[in-house]
DNA sequence: CTTAGGG
DNA sequence: CCCTAAG
């Protein structure tokens, strides 16, 4: 469904239609707005109801405690609109209520499970459904925004943002809360008006009503992709714990800072509500890549944070169990409304689950066996470490046991602080002792936005490596770096093609550039390069174009089949 | 996917 | 080391 994004001057034309699935779409073109201003009546009514219908959600979880949401509570209104009808915009506010609900009661982890609660359908108990059914009844005639109190409001100001609010404007209220139900900031009161329960268009409409009014509704975001809500709740609902977040923040800051915070909105309202800052490229692709692992979108959503170094969870150490505060920093405090925020969804998630795959956990532990015969016992050493201290680094950091999840892919970036350290103890020793060089299967790689696993930290060269590089080029030649790194680095897991290429080049600038400067000292940590290995590779690289490119293609396919064959051999 | 190059 | 254009 489709909503218009009214921003002031014209709303031409909303269609509503209900498609025979008991979908209700609305549609904008031009021209005929008032034929369907009825329909639009109709959907207006609904969202009202829907509201009504929080209401009484929050006030019935508040008395039975119960957190159980579903979508097959919603049956819709007498029938007309099918369980599934497509309003996901309620288990959005279901789950913002959960949020809401158990923010307030401080037992995050029990209600904040959207994923057994809210989403689970059907599971639902009976008691509830029955008196959500009267509620609807009751929604049949005339709920209305504008009927309701200010307090009402208010009351469902804090239902529907988790928070109170002191601002005493009904109009405010009014349209802050049929803006949160669309999701949206494009609300504009100069086209519609609501009174009685009917839209009303305003140039049309006689100036009897005392200004109330709901304005037209926009809900872009809702109608985005279908349901956007619903379906992306993992990470709606991650946006609902910032936006409560946010909100519990403040409050626990200052609670005077409500006030300001809200005569802020309120004159952000007051301009019109403009529209809602355009998310960053990061944070859409964070939300992107939340989405796209479906099991556990809190578990990596926090992981991500701590992954990217975005925030330092440790921070928050007094409070495990918001370990998702860590978020606001992005949002930079404007995360409020950002929740709904129309999503990108990226086109290749499948590379990073791949990439996540790739570096299973088990994978990690296979890793050194299969390529390490001498560096065998160091890699499965390591992954070994690997499984212990991961815990600990954990709680250090102050990472959330619940959000801790056995899922496959948790440990991976869990799991990659550790890994660096571990090969940061491991790197040093390596300089010196050549044989210990590597312990692969630990790569302490990031997931990017893009779907790659960037790594996170630098990893020296070590002499080994480079002697190898080198024995590789003067076997394969330079530029069949994938020759050369199945053969001389299959252990080598983090090393890839690319990056002998890149070492190739620098050992390349090296030989060339300070030739003369007898000792190799390059910047400070960096390791010496022993003059004998710069030679080699000026000598190789003399030889190379020297020797013309032709030369050993013929050779890739007899002589280097078969050594890679036996260099699998012994690899598997 | 692999290379080559630029950043 | 990352990213990306070219094969």
């Amino acid at each position: 469904m489709h909503v218009v994004a009214d921003t002031g001057q014209s709303l031409e034309c909303i269609s509503i239609e209900r498609s025979s699935s008991g979908k209700l779409r609305l549609e904008c073109s031009e021209g005929t707005a008032e034929a369907d201003l009825g329909k639009i009546n109709a959907k207006l009514q609904y969202i009202e109801q829907m509201l009504q219908k929080v209401k009484h959600e929050e006030k019935l979880r508040l008395s039975c405690g119960d957190s159980q949401f579903s979508a097959d509570k919603f049956p819709g209104l007498d029938g007309k609109i099918q369980p599934d009808a497509p309003y996901k915009e309620i288990p959005s506010i279901a789950s913002s209520l959960n949020y809401t609900h158990s923010n307030r009661s401080g037992s995050i982890d029990q209600c904040s499970r959207p994923s057994s609660g809210v989403m689970e359908s059907g599971s639902s108990a009976s008691a509830v459904y029955s008196k959500l059914k009267r509620d609807f009844s009751m929604f049949e005639g005339e709920i209305c925004l504008d009927k309701l109190s200010i307090r009402e409001l208010h009351e469902l100001f804090k239902v529907t943002f988790g928070r109170e609010t002191t601002v005493k404007d009904k109009q405010w209220l009014k349209r802050r809360i049929a803006m949160s139900f669309t999701n949206s900031c494009d609300i504009s009161a100069t086209t519609f008006i609501v009174k009685d329960n009917k839209i009303v268009r305003k140039c049309e409409k006689d100036s009897s009503g005392n200004g109330n009014a709901v304005a037209a509704i926009s809900m872009e975001n809702m109608a985005a992709d279908g349901g956007v809500n619903f379906k992306d709740s993992p990470a709606a609902e991650g946006s609902g714990i910032e936006d409560n977040q946010v909100v519990s923040e403040t409050r626990l800051r200052n609670p005077n800072t409500e006030h300001e915070l809200g005569g802020e909105d309120h004159q952000m309202e007051q301009k019109a509500m403009k529209r809602m800052r355009k998310p960053t490229k990061r944070y859409i692709e964070e939300l992107s890549e939340n989405e796209s692992r479906e099991h556990s979108p809190r578990l990596l959503s926090s992981n991500k944070n701590t992954g990217l170094g975005y925030t330092k969870p440790a921070r928050n150490a007094s409070s495990e169990v918001r370990t998702f505060v860590t978020r606001l920093d992005m949002l930079g405090g404007y995360g409020v409304q950002i929740p709904c925020v129309s999503r990108v969804r990226r086109s290749r998630p499948r590379k990073h689950m791949a990439s996540l795959m790739k570096y299973h956990p088990t994978g990690m532990g296979k890793a050194p066996k299969l390529g390490n015969k001498a560096l065998g016992e160091h890699g499965l050493h390591g992954s070994n470490s690997d499984n212990e201290s991961p815990e600990k680094v954990l709680k250090l950091r102050s990472m959330p046991g619940k959000f801790h999840q056995p899922s496959a892919s948790e440990p991976v970036k869990e799991r990659c602080p550790v890994i660096d350290t571990i090969e940061l103890r491991q790197e040093l020793p390596k300089k010196t002792d050549p044989s210990s060089c590597t312990s692969d299967g630990n790569i302490s790689t990031v997931p990017t936005a893009k779907g790659g696993m960037r790594r996170k930290h630098h990893r020296a060269w070590t002499l080994v490596e480079v002697m190898k590089l080198v024995e590789g080029v003067s076997r394969c030649g330079a530029g069949r770096w994938s020759e050369i790194k199945r053969l001389s680095f299959s252990s080598y897991s983090y090393r890839t093609s690319v990056d002998l290429k890149d070492k190739w080049r620098n050992l390349l600038k090296a030989s060339y550039a300070p030739a003369d400067d007898g000792m190799n000292s390059r910047k400070h940590g960096a390791v010496p390069i022993p003059e004998h290995i710069l030679l080699r590779v000026r000598e190789l690289a003399e030889m190379n174009s020297q020797v013309p490119p032709n030369f050993s293609s013929s050779k890739l396919t007899t002589a280097g089949a078969g050594s890679v064959h036996v260099d699998r051999s012994g690899f598997l």
